[in-house]
DNA sequence: AAGTGGTCTAGACCACTTT
DNA sequence: AAGTGGTCTAGACCACTTC
């Protein structure tokens, strides 16, 4: 310990050639690795690197964007946090996809009480388009009386109506969206809305009530009139917070639950 | 870039002297951070550290575990992630604690339709000692017949009865647990369990449902038998994934509604 | 053997808070 | 000025996957 080498060339601040400048006391200051991060986030909004697909490695990211390897992986490091991504030791880093059960999981929080979780069978009822409701226009960012997709399904689990959906959807994203297309496909919507559409739904916010089973819900679900029901409303987002679904939907609860981890 | 600097010396592998070695092929291999982890909660389970107070910096517990302040930061990352210390910049690490705000909202969703959130007021409707259930004793991992304390109140919101709760906890953690000190004390029930028993919740998981209710709902929540409620069974986990309370709990949610954000 | 992400270290400077 | 966490770099080796 008694050597005191010579420091090595000073380093130090970040000389950030090729992204945007932290001047000190600038006053739209952001972190390279956030900058890095939000670079990343548009390419996936972009579809340079689609659902499923190995996104570049870590080395050709800190090459693209003059960077170290450790500010990319502290940006990839959130992605994965967030679920946008997924790390996988050796192979490389994927982007997230809604055609794998974990992150089916994460958006449909609906459990057998007991036993395991089966795939639902759907029953489109109705697909069409409309003008959107004031109140559906409003959360989705849209203008009053703009043009929106609305599906009506019930899905079963084990030949059980178990749950009864409403959907509405903004127009302009998803025009040829019809009941042949939904009753066709095999597996989550958002899998449908993903491949189809380049729609990626990457969270969601809902509103859990217990209701009274209406005369509509009650034929459709077998229930009597008044049972109660999980109501649940959700509004869907995709990259940038952009919301992008609106849907009500009602559960039947003698049988399953909603689970829910609060950490 | 001409010059080629001579090599530092290398470092490479740590030594990881003071912490178990991390012989390549060892069977119970953990990452160094892992172990950090570790020994920080059971700083935190121990009490060395208590709820609210600061935590030893990020460079003195390099140095006492002798390690990086790299691999301190790690740990002290994931369990910040984890809410189980709060990092301020310039300040220090705390531990996390039940007398604040944010941390209420992560364990009560309950949220009014419109308007901002008020304290709840506490009745308690009774308070005693009694074999615990087969079930809850079972959720607690405790024998059969154990010592449990049963909780009932209800919770008042602007004058309002909303919400109806019973809850189990193991006898042995909570001895001197009391109506008196129980109706005595203000803010959350964590924040009387974490100051006055040392049991600090840390996460929870909740099984939602619809339920109609019954006659003793009815008489207390002041609602009309059958209205439907929202039923809400949780078990709460201490310090290591263990179960430290069982709490079942109905919701009237007409004025109210249950948030939950899918991430 | 080569490439990927995962861990660990060492050192620099920045932003923020307190003394 | 001193101490804290926050950012960034550079380099090493490890664990895992594929060729």
């Amino acid at each position: 310990m008694t050597q005191t080498v010579l420091p090595p060339a000073p380093t130090g601040a970040p000389s950030n050639s090729g992204v945007t400048s932290n001047v000190s006391g600038s006053p739209t200051f952001s972190p390279l690795y956030q900058q890095i991060k939000s670079l990343i986030v548009q390419s996936l909004q972009s579809g340079e690197w689609k659902p499923g697909e190995l996104i570049p490695s870590e080395v050709e990211l800190a090459y693209r964007f003059k960077v170290s390897q450790g500010t990319v992986r502290k940006a990839i490091d959130e992605l994965s946090a967030e679920n946008l991504v997924i790390r996988r030791q050796g192979k490389g880093t994927f982007v997230a996809t809604h055609h794998e059960a974990k992150v089916q999981f994460r958006f449909l929080r609906l459990m057998p009480d007991n036993g395991d979780a089966h795939q639902p069978e759907n029953h489109i009822i109705e697909v069409k388009r409309m003008r959107g409701p004031a109140e559906v226009t409003r959360l989705l960012d849209m203008k009053a009386g703009d043009s929106v997709v609305y599906i009506k399904r019930v899905q079963f689990f084990d030949g059980t109506p178990i749950i009864l959906e409403e959907i509405w959807l903004p127009g302009s994203l998803f025009k040829g969206l019809t009941v042949e297309r939904l009753d066709e496909y095999k597996g989550p919507m958002y899998g449908l809305f993903e491949a189809e559409f380049g729609t990626q739904m990457i969270h969601a916010s809902e509103k859990v009530r217990a209701v009274a089973a209406d005369e509509a819900a009650s034929a459709l679900l077998k229930v009597a009139v008044g049972v109660p029901l999980l109501s649940v409303d959700r509004v869907a987002f995709t990259y940038g917070e952009k919301p992008v679904e609106v849907r009500r939907a009602l559960y039947v609860t003698s049988q399953h639950h909603y689970q829910n981890e609060l950490s």
